[in-house]
DNA sequence: TCTGGGGTCCTAGGACCC
DNA sequence: TCTGGGGTCCTAGGACCC
């Protein structure tokens, strides 16, 4: 049986956490630049807000009359990411086979054979994680992981008499639950194949199941017919690997204006060249490639819109800071042309592989050993003090590009001060996690 | 005025090989 | 008139996820 917990509205959630003033009202948390919203609370989703809406856009869903109610919020991941760490500590703590699957989700193992006793250790699961780290959570649990997924939205939507936790444990249970599941809310089931399968008359999820198999395969792809095997509770996917290794690492900005200036895209360039390199370092990786993309404003009809990108193969596969942004200044300078204006710039890493599988000769062995080590001490020194203490002298910039962080709530400002006290406190008590 | 960021997987089609 | 067949690898683009 596959377990899922489930943040409930887990920014949205985060931000509570630190500021109870917002309980109860509808709150609104928006993406980098305040472009989008990417989490709502109940009271936002009663609203009619949409995931995904443009913050501009807002009253329109809301009208004017409740608009004044919404509580906006700019997005503080650093915060979320933290939060995340300690929910996902304590549930591999106390589950087996854990698999974080996003930053407010994580499949696990249910641990009994009996329902009953599933139930029942899941509800202290919820219970727990509400008590030590403060953040609702959903757990549903499934034959499969697809199954798992409505499980917990049943349990996320009916928190009164499910507790937070529900099973879909016999066949009666799963044949009701996809007859009130609609196909656009499947996980792997998007956009485009809800409009495709309701053009062939499926609108619910169980009359996609009493599709035959072998229809699905010839109209779709295999992935599509993966979703359809999960919802008769067939499990597709656990031949997959439980750590998975990322295969690509990006780090890209929207800015938070136009920028014409040659020396701003670049600085921005260097930053998100030297974020990503931080990354694989972390990882242990090198990459074999960098990729660096620019592109103008598409929503502007009267400025010229320029878009392009670069990939460079390197010499030798790199972690290095100095290598990587090295080579994403050399791809940057072959795309950025003078006279447009630029609203968005990204840098790739592709090609990424275990350090310890990478054969160097004898000269860049002993290039990449030194540069390692100064890379060591940089990230020593960053992790200790701060961030920035020490980077590149090429990333010093007036910092225009840098998004708008219009909405940040003055009440969680520093909490994540208070936070690191809490952690070392929590110590203490790490028995009773 | 204002429209995010970071990933994965699959497929079709082209290039190339014998 | 008639112009192979089978395989691999790579890439771009589409679709999906949170």
């Amino acid at each position: 049986m596959y377990c899922l917990a489930d943040c409930n509205n887990f920014f949205v959630s985060c931000e509570r956490l630190y500021d109870p003033t917002l309980n109860g009202r509808p709150v609104v948390v928006l993406s980098n630049n305040d472009g989008c919203v990417i989490a709502r609370s109940n009271e936002a989703k009663a609203m009619g807000i949409p995931m995904g809406c443009p913050a501009f856009q807002i009253k329109k869903h809301t009208g004017s009359a409740n608009f004044s109610q919404v509580v906006q919020l700019s997005a503080r991941h650093t915060l979320y990411h933290d939060i995340s760490l300690r929910i996902m500590s304590l549930l591999g703590r106390n589950c087996e086979r854990l698999e974080v699957y996003s930053v407010d989700e994580a499949f696990f193992q249910a641990p009994f054979n009996d329902p009953a006793q599933n139930e029942r250790f899941l509800r202290d699961l919820v219970e727990r994680i509400y008590k030590y780290v403060g953040i609702p959570v959903s757990i549903g649990y499934a034959p499969t992981r697809t199954l798992a997924k409505i499980a917990s939205h049943i349990a996320k939507k009916n928190p009164t008499t499910t507790q937070g936790v529900y099973g879909l444990t016999d066949a009666s249970k799963i044949a009701s639950a996809l007859e009130k599941t609609a196909i656009g809310d499947v996980w792997g089931i998007g956009r485009r194949l809800t409009e495709s399968l309701h053009n062939r008359g499926v609108a619910t999820a169980a009359q996609f199941v009493e599709y035959p198999t072998s229809l699905i395969r010839s109209l779709y792809n295999i992935t599509v017919a993966h979703t359809h095997a999960e919802l008769k509770g067939i499990d597709c996917t656990a031949a997959s690997p439980v750590t998975i290794a990322h295969k690509s690492i990006m780090n890209s900005r929207t800015f938070g204006g136009l920028i014409t200036s040659r020396n701003e895209v670049q600085a921005a360039v260097v930053h998100f060249a030297e974020h990503c390199s931080r990354q694989l370092r972390r990882e242990g990786s090198v990459a074999g490639t960098v990729m660096v993309y620019v592109r103008g404003d598409r929503y502007r009809e009267d400025v010229p819109f320029y878009s392009n990108s670069c990939q460079l193969n390197l010499a030798t596969p790199s972690s290095s800071a100095l290598t990587i942004v090295h080579y994403a200044l050399q791809a940057f300078s072959c795309i950025f042309k003078e006279g447009f204006a630029y609203r968005k710039a990204g840098v790739m890493l592709l090609n990424i592989k275990p350090e310890k599988t990478v054969q160097f000769n004898l000269f860049d062995k002993e290039d990449h050993n030194k540069q390692n080590r100064l890379m060591q001490a940089i990230d020593r020194i960053n992790s200790r003090y701060a961030t920035q203490t020490i980077n590149l002298a090429s990333t010093s910039s007036t910092g225009e590009w840098k998004p708008r962080q219009k909405h940040l709530n003055d009440k969680t400002q520093g909490c994540l001060h208070i936070y690191s006290g809490m952690i070392a406190s929590s110590k203490k008590n790490k028995k009773n996690l």
